[in-house]
DNA sequence: GTCTATATCCAGATAGAC
DNA sequence: GTCTATCTGGATATAGAC
């Protein structure tokens, strides 16, 4: 029963086991602190597999990048498809990642935190993914709309998702003891205190 | 006339440039792509001496980390003693490090924008920096005399810095194209409009 | 104290058996 | 497609002359 063999020790793929265990030791040590032998350890794969699927390790660098922000991108899809508004666009993006904050460290962190202009030369600035694009124009389109006070677009993004930024990464550091959800509530409200209009421009 | 021979070449002493060079390679290439070597000639000296002055690279990394947020604690407590008002205070620190920004982005970029826990393992998070430290403290003190909204300090914190740390990012990373003063009193504007209070608490 | 030349080590990558 | 064993380059660090 050669059947058995395979199944039991490593239900999931192998590549998949590949990108998990350098997720989280690039998230634990850094990418240069990191060697493809302990990516092939904890993976309990072999070297020559890694460079079979990925050519080595900036190219796993680059398959995480890449799949991490189209994830953070179908997120802004679906927020933007489900609401109309900007500011019920904004929370429920940002709250879904206060929620995966606390649910995959790693992954939040390896978005937010790493350099990849360290080891990824070739990739732009994390600004220009088109993750991040969609949120300027999702606060650009509250502005125009006067659901948001009339005010420099780049400012307001950086007032919404900037703070939002440094309390995940606060959360990340362990500088935020509790989970981020206990603060949602109370961020939205000062948030959108200074941001709202509360004269709303004319249809 | 020996003495002819020494002062031409290099006016500035040998660790400072030895110093100014680490700096600005590790902003360019990052920490880890630079070699001691490169460190070397540039600075025009020999690895002897950066061996002799910093003991290695991590040395080098070291010295540049405390001195730099030295520098920035001391900007720190300039403004705190110039200033009672904790919003004149913060605009004081934020709108010298604006400035910093365009001056001396090297600096500033290694601060803000480099992964310090990937070469300098024993440190502890930005955050807990003495610098850091006395902004929240500032925050907090703003808000328990009634200058600032009643909320929650770490939200407030977020906001007035986070977002300040967000635009500098953006403008050393080159999203944004102009000086950052140029946008400085807007910035505030929208800062203080959603948290100042309004209706301060009696003496 | 400053330099050159050298040693040592380890990471990333490859070759070839199975 | 997966593995083991090996190669090679380059980086840090040192030894020793001056």
């Amino acid at each position: 029963m050669p059947y058995l063999n395979r199944v039991v020790p490593h239900p999931e793929p192998l590549d998949c086991r590949i990108l998990t265990a350098a997720l989280k030791l690039f998230r634990d040590k850094g990418y240069h602190n990191t060697s493809v032998h302990e990516i092939q350890q904890k993976a309990r794969v072999s070297i020559g597999s890694i460079y079979n699927y990925f050519g080595g390790k900036e190219g796993i660098a680059k398959a995480l990048y890449t799949h991490i922000l189209g994830e953070i991108e179908q997120l802004v899809d679906a927020h933007m498809a489900r609401q109309p508004s900007a500011i019920a666009r904004c929370e429920g993006i940002i709250s879904a990642l206060f929620a995966h904050t606390e649910t995959h460290p790693d992954i939040i962190g390896y978005v937010f935190h790493a350099k990849h202009a360290d080891f990824l030369p070739d990739h732009a600035s994390l600004s220009d993914a088109a993750a991040f694009t969609k949120m300027k124009q999702i606060v650009c389109a509250g502005i125009a709309q006067g659901e948001l006070q009339k005010m420099d677009p780049v400012i307001a993004n950086a007032l919404i998702f900037g703070s939002a930024a440094q309390l995940i990464q606060q959360r990340l550091d362990g500088v935020i003891k509790e989970p981020l959800q206990s603060r949602e509530r109370d961020f939205f409200a000062c948030l959108w205190h200074g941001l709202k209009n509360s004269t709303p421009a004319p249809p």
